[in-house]
RNA sequence: GGCGGCGUAGCUCAGCUGGUUAGAGCAGCGGAAUCAUAAUCCGCGGGUCGUCGGUUCGAGUCCGACCGCCGCUACCA
């Protein structure tokens, strides 16, 4: 059985949790489900990023300790990724003990093993009196800081340790071209290259003046730069540099998103290459969720609420709508129309008629058991359903979440045409068709069953639902991809189908539309 | 500025290494059916494949230019 060891971006604990949040989460855990599917021993990683400056910000503006408001934040998150199913098998926090003792180790390991890697030098940059910090980019409008536009931003020296990501340019060319480490989706690849092409500056990884983080190691007027920290969190939940970390190291698959490729292509793999860890397989860089097509921003109110998203139909629905219309590699338009439409069509109209109009023609037709298909399964339905798996499975190993997510649509509405075909209700009305019609409900029956299985990466509870419909003896999570194809429902008893994917009002959904 | 990507039916998008009359889903229109959440199924789309050139027997599919969007451009101290 192999380990799988998947991991999400540790999000900053400085705000509330938005859509763009959420896909990076279901989206992971829906790679992580179907990895459980295909038999893997799945260790899936989620957690928070607690040590920037801006949760001091923060907790100060708050009124609280940092530490009080890393925890609301953190419960906040862990509420979230519960509401929306994520199946998670860790939770790290960059405050957790067990986090900077790893951080700690990776340093030494790399003072031990490659001392000239690391060294002090000067930062200069121009620093705000009254933020008590350095500023740069877009924090400085016409040469002052926008946060206090009275005050003459003056230059400061401050010394910080360095690493020497320049030498690690050639190696990383090489692990990334060869694929051995993989940077996808291609698009990400490339810009990755071009960046290792044009040359690689050596970064300061410690910061003075900054309590809130982990004492940098052999230097007390020091912590770790925030994001040098941040990093090593996929390191510390395997435990090292305890012995038995390699169970699962390296990891397997980053899912970030595609504005921290540059720290998880680049720097990560230096660091680990420094320090003479392994590196991690892969990582995948998912595009943005837009509202209205424009990127989505907090302060212009086009930041879609996760609770009302949440609340439109249940996190079940957010999740498959994320996954099938947005997808996992480039960015994608979030509005409330599509989801409408979607959920509309794709899940009620589609998916939860099938499972109504088969489980109740079980029931009217065979008092409620899964007759037995005498052919052997010869049907169409049947050959349909071999090839969406294949499908299926390709789609879901190459990432491309939303074609699954279409393929297990698509063999639903293939089922419902199958019924027009076959037109149960007549075959009912002529004893001499019975067998005809065992064939039909035993085919819906089990085309029903492997639609729970293939759905449950995409919408979980709502699989396991139709899943007890089906009144199969083991649990939905026993049941392995290579089963799917011979999987035998006749004889279960199965139950009268409730409405799955109830329709809300259309004069309710337009006032709510108005509602981010 | 540099590097890269995108621009295909009202909407969301497929179209791999160039080759029959350019496709799917949604929406819309017409019809069938009644097992089902008034759900389903069938039929109907003639879109200059952003613009203009070029290569080729033949180009959404390759090359060039242009127009319009967008991404990355390095320690955001």
């Amino acid at each position: 059985m192999p380990k799988f060891y998947i991991t999400t971006a540790i999000d900053y604990s400085n705000g509330d949790p938005h859509l763009g949040h959420a896909l990076e989460k279901v989206g992971a855990d829906c790679i992580a489900r179907y990895r459980r599917l295909r038999g893997d021993a799945v260790h899936f990683l989620m957690g928070m990023d607690e040590h920037s400056q801006s949760v001091v910000q923060a907790a100060a503006t708050a009124g609280v300790t940092p530490q009080v408001w890393v925890d609301r934040m953190a419960d906040t998150f862990a509420r979230y990724w519960r509401e929306l199913g994520c199946s998670h098998d860790d939770w790290i926090r960059t405050t957790e003990q067990r986090h900077a003792r790893t951080v700690t180790a990776l340093l030494e390991r790399i003072q031990q093993r490659r001392p000239d890697d690391l060294f002090v030098a000067e930062y200069e940059g121009l620093y705000c009196t009254g933020c008590e910090e350095f500023k740069q980019g877009a924090q400085i409008v016409d040469g002052r800081c926008i946060e206090h536009p009275t005050l003459e931003l003056v230059p400061r020296k401050e010394e910080n340790h360095y690493l020497r990501l320049s030498a690690y340019r050639d190696r990383l060319l090489t692990l990334i071209t060869s694929g051995e480490f993989a940077v996808e989706p291609a698009i990400r690849r490339n810009e990755v290259l071009r960046l290792l092409e044009s040359g690689l500056q050596d970064i300061s990884i410690s910061r003075v003046r900054q309590p809130w983080g982990i004492p940098f190691p052999g230097d007390a007027q020091q912590t770790v730069y925030v994001w040098f920290d941040a990093l090593i969190n996929y390191l510390s939940a395997t435990g090292f540099p305890e012995a038995g970390y390699e169970r699962l190291w390296p990891a397997d698959l980053h899912v970030i998103g595609k504005g921290i490729t540059r720290f998880h292509c680049v720097i990560w793999p230096a660091m680990l290459l420094a320090a003479g860890v392994a590196l991690p397989r892969r990582v995948w860089a998912h595009g943005y969720v837009q509202w209205e097509g424009a990127k989505m921003s907090k302060t212009a109110g086009t930041a879609v609420s996760l609770e009302g998203a949440i609340a439109r139909y249940g996190g079940d629905a957010l999740r498959y709508f994320l996954l099938r219309e947005i997808g996992f590699e480039a960015d994608g338009n979030f509005t409330w129309e599509r989801f409408d439409a979607r959920y509309t069509a794709d899940l009620a109209d589609t998916l939860g008629n099938l499972v109504s109009r088969s489980l109740a023609m079980v029931h009217r037709y065979r008092g409620g058991t899964v007759p037995r298909d005498r052919t052997g399964y010869a049907t169409p339905l049947e050959a349909a359903a071999r090839r969406g798996l294949t499908a299926f499975a390709a789609a879901m190993d190459h990432v491309t979440l939303n074609e699954g997510a279409a393929q297990v649509i698509e063999l639903a509405a293939r089922a419902n045409r199958y019924v027009e075909e076959t037109a149960p209700w007549k075959l009912a009305k002529d004893a001499t068709k019975a067998g005809e019609l065992d064939t039909v409900l035993a085919n819906l029956a089990r085309t029903v069953a492997r639609l729970a299985v293939l759905a449950a990466p995409f919408f979980p509870a709502k699989a396991e639902e139709i899943w007890s419909l089906l009144g199969a003896p083991q649990p939905l999570a026993a049941v392995g991809f290579d089963q799917l194809e011979a999987l035998n429902v006749e004889g279960q008893s199965v139950t009268k189908p409730p409405v799955l994917f109830p329709k809300p009002r259309n004069d309710l959904l337009t006032a709510q539309r108005s509602v981010t």
